[in-house]
DNA sequence: ATTTTATTACGATTATTATCGTAGAAAAAC
DNA sequence: GTTTTTCTACGATAATAATCGTAATAAAAT
């Protein structure tokens, strides 16, 4: 049996991710380098991070080549839909609207975004009660 | 030196600053009991975790009477911008409307927090460019 | 061909978190 | 006034994460 799912990916890992689901399957080496940009961190340490990953099936990783290429298993919107629930139960107390009015509070937003939140609104207004 | 900014409030930690939002300044078995209808927990795990909270100076204690009470220092929506910034870069590399709709969309909301939102946005737009 | 560089595997170490048990003291119940 | 319960303090342990060093090997450079 794999640990498959309900891995909630680490810190670390979301890093990882971030990188893989940007630009697609990617080689250690490219997804150290991006995550270097950020914070200082030794090649073997993303190394491992992937190595863990790829215990836990949160990536998949090609090894026909001697330099292997990894791959995100769970798709960007998924992995982001799952941790916004857990993130919004542990802070703001499962309150979504609490949440998002902090978030439009504190960042700015463009017109274009600002409409496509309005039919958003508009939508869910229509479709449900 | 104490550790006092910038402290990260664990997952377990987070659930007692969320009794202590709600209920206000708290002893331990209040927040305990709190907690334990959610998961197991042993009250001494309880204890032992408002007490890092101490050293961490996430909460303050009167321990004028035996029985101590604890008051979170932070207030929840500085507590919940801070985190939900960390969140947002970690897991939506930054994009806050990204995490909106996200929330948005998954989410069920009034008609009181819909015009609330509309209400947000129309300030939003009016305020900047 | 030899040397240098790049890459993976593996394990060790450190740091942080979560968990709880035990002891001792205070308070409450009897 | 004894006994039982309720607290806190403290430390031990286990669980999880993050970090990196070393060795082996493959590839590239010379």
């Amino acid at each position: 049996m794999s640990k498959s799912k309900g891995t909630k990916p680490t810190e670390a890992e979301l890093e990882v991710l971030q990188v893989l689901w940007k630009n697609g399957p990617s080689t250690v080496r490219f997804v150290h380098e991006k995550i270097s940009k950020k914070k200082e961190i030794g090649y073997t340490t993303t190394l491992k991070i992937m190595q863990n990953m790829l215990d836990k099936d949160l990536v998949n990783r090609d090894d026909s080549t001697r330099t292997h290429v990894y791959t995100a298993v769970a798709n960007e919107e998924a992995t982001q839909k799952d941790l916004l629930n857990r993130f919004l139960d542990s802070t703001f107390g499962g309150s979504a609207m609490k949440l998002v009015m902090q978030a439009l509070g504190n960042h700015k937003a463009s017109k274009e975004e600002i409409s496509k939140i309005r039919e958003l609104l508009k939508e869910k207004e229509g479709g449900s009660k």
